[in-house]
DNA sequence: GAGTGGTCTAGACCACTGT
DNA sequence: CAGTGGTCTAGACCACTCC
C-alpha cells in the first residue's frame, strides 16, 4: 500500500511531465486538490513540497503552485585559463578592455556589477595541506560577487585564497580597492613574478546551505549548487592560488573541451 | 517574528555545525525535541525535513535522526579521453587488461559489476539538433550501469546515443551482448573507421528525479546529482556520440586539469 | 515490547496577492 | 475583499529497529 502523499506526487508529476499543466502554468489550488484527491490539506501540501524539492514545482505564496520553467543556461567556459594567461603580460590598455568573466559569458563590462572584499585568515588544516604550508599560516582571503546589472542576485560566489607573505611583496595585491584588477588573477600574480603553469579544477554538487540560497536567490528550494574547486600551480610546482566557486546548478553550465592528438 | 520550524532548524543547524552532535551521531528523539522546543511533533518534523533536504541530517526510520557523515569522494578524471584514444588501436590483449573506469577510479576489473542494454530510438528534436540529423532519425541508445561489487547501487547512470545507420555497418556494435567492449567507446568507433578528434563536456547540477534517486540509492534525500553531457566529434567534424551521465553529487568529484603554455 | 520515526486528520489562524 | 498558500496543533495510528 503506497503512501497517500507519494501517490499524489506521482500523479501530479506524471501530468506535469505530460505537459498538463505546462511550464510556467499554475496548478489547481490546494483546496481544489483536497477535493480531487480526497485527502486533507497537510497531505496535499506534503506532496507539493516533494515536487518543489525536486525542482519540478515552484511555490508562490498567495499566488499558487507553478510548474517551474527551465532556466536559460549561462555558458561558463573553462578554456579561459590559457586566454587569461595570454593577456596577463599585455599592456594595460588591452587588459582593460575585457575581463575573463566577459569572455566567458559574452557580455560587455558595463552589464556586470562586481564587488570584492579582502580578509586575513589563518590556514585551516585543509588549506594548509592544499598550499603545503604549516597550519595557521597567514592567508589572504578574497571574496568576489558578480552580478548582472539587470538581476537581483549574483550568479556566483567566489572565495580565493593566497599565501599572504607570498603576495604582500606587492602591496597593491592586498588592497581590495584595486579590484577589479585589469587582466585578472594571473595578471596580479605576474606582478610578483609568478607564472601559472597548470590549473586543476574539481567539481562536485550538493544542496545549497541556507546562506548560499539566500545570497544566490534560490529561496524557492529545489535547486542544487555546483562547487568548483580551482587550484593554480606555478612553474616551480607551488600552489599559488586556491579558489572555491559556488554556482547555481540550474542556471550555470560548466564547459570543458578536450582536444585529442591525431592519429 | 520568525517561524517556529525555521528557528528550530536554525538552532539545530548551529549546534551541528559546532559539532554537537558530531558527524554520524544521533540527534535527540523527536519527542525529546517536542519537550525541549515546546512545539508540536509535526512542527519538529518540519524542521528536521528542512535539515534533511540540506543534506545535513539523515532520517532513519525507527532508529533516529543522524548527522550526515560526509562521504568519501571517488575521483573521476576527465583526462581519460586521450588515454582511451591511445588504447583504441592497441592489440586486443592490451585492451582487455584495464578499462577506462578502472583507470579513473584506480580499481581493478574484478571489483566492478557492469551492465549494458541497447535500444532503438527515434531522434527527439534535441537529439536531432545535437547530431545534425533530421528529427526521427533512428538512433542506438545504450544504457550502462557500473557498480562496485561491494556496494548496492551503481555510482553512475550512463545513456549514450549513436546514429544507428552510422554504426550498424559493424553488426557487433548493435549487439549489447558484446559489452563490455575491450578498449571502450573509442575502440568501438575505430572498428568503423571513426577517429575521435574532440570531446566536449558540459556539467550542470540539480536534484535527482525520483527514478534517479531510486537507481542510485539516494532515497535519504538532500543529495544533488551532477549531469555530465559529453559530445564526441570526429576528425570530419561530425558528432559521433552523445552521452548523458548522472552522478551522485556527494560521492563523485569531476577532475579537469588544464596545462598552460610556458612563457 | 519499548522506543523511534512516518503518516494523516480536521480545523484554526496567519500572510501574501490581486482586484 | 476574496482567494491563495503557510504555519501550527493535538492526537491517532502505522512501520521500523533493536533488545
Amino acid at each position: 500500500m503506497a503512501k497517500a502523499y507519494e501517490k499524489i506526487a506521482d500523479t501530479l508529476r506524471q501530468e506535469i511531465r505530460a505537459g498538463e499543466p505546462g511550464p510556467g502554468e499554475r496548478l489547481p489550488s490546494e483546496t481544489k486538490l483536497v477535493e480531487r484527491f480526497k485527502f486533507s490539506l497537510p497531505t496535499i501540501q506534503h506532496a507539493l513540497r516533494v515536487l518543489a524539492a525536486e525542482g519540478l514545482v515552484e511555490k508562490q505564496h498567495g499566488r499558487g503552485n507553478f510548474v517551474r520553467r527551465p532556466r536559460r543556461l549561462v555558458l561558463r567556459t573553462s578554456e579561459r585559463h590559457q586566454w587569461e594567461k595570454d593577456r596577463a603580460r599585455k599592456p594595460l590598455e588591452e587588459r582593460l578592455e575585457t575581463g575573463a568573466t566577459e569572455h566567458d559569458t559574452g557580455l560587455s563590462v558595463g552589464d556586470l556589477v562586481f564587488s570584492a572584499a579582502y580578509f586575513e585568515d589563518a590556514a585551516t588544516p585543509h588549506l594548509a595541506a592544499v598550499f603545503g604550508v604549516p597550519e595557521g599560516t597567514k592567508l589572504l582571503r578574497r571574496e568576489y560577487r558578480t552580478r548582472y546589472q539587470a538581476e537581483d542576485f549574483p550568479f556566483n560566489l567566489v572565495t580565493s585564497y593566497l599565501v599572504y607573505d607570498m603576495v604582500s611583496v606587492n602591496p597593491e595585491l592586498t588592497d581590495a580597492s584595486r579590484e577589479p584588477w585589469p587582466g585578472g588573477s594571473q595578471s596580479q600574480l605576474h606582478t610578483i613574478g609568478i607564472e601559472v603553469d597548470r590549473v586543476e579544477e574539481r567539481v562536485t554538487a550538493r544542496p545549497p546551505t541556507p546562506e548560499e540560497a539566500e545570497e544566490l536567490g534560490l529561496s524557492a528550494g529545489g535547486i542544487a549548487v555546483m562547487v568548483l574547486r580551482k587550484t593554480s600551480i606555478d612553474t616551480a610546482g607551488r600552489v599559488v592560488d586556491y579558489s572555491e566557486v559556488i554556482l547555481p546548478g540550474d542556471r550555470t553550465e560548466l564547459y570543458f573541451p578536450t582536444s585529442l592528438t591525431r592519429w
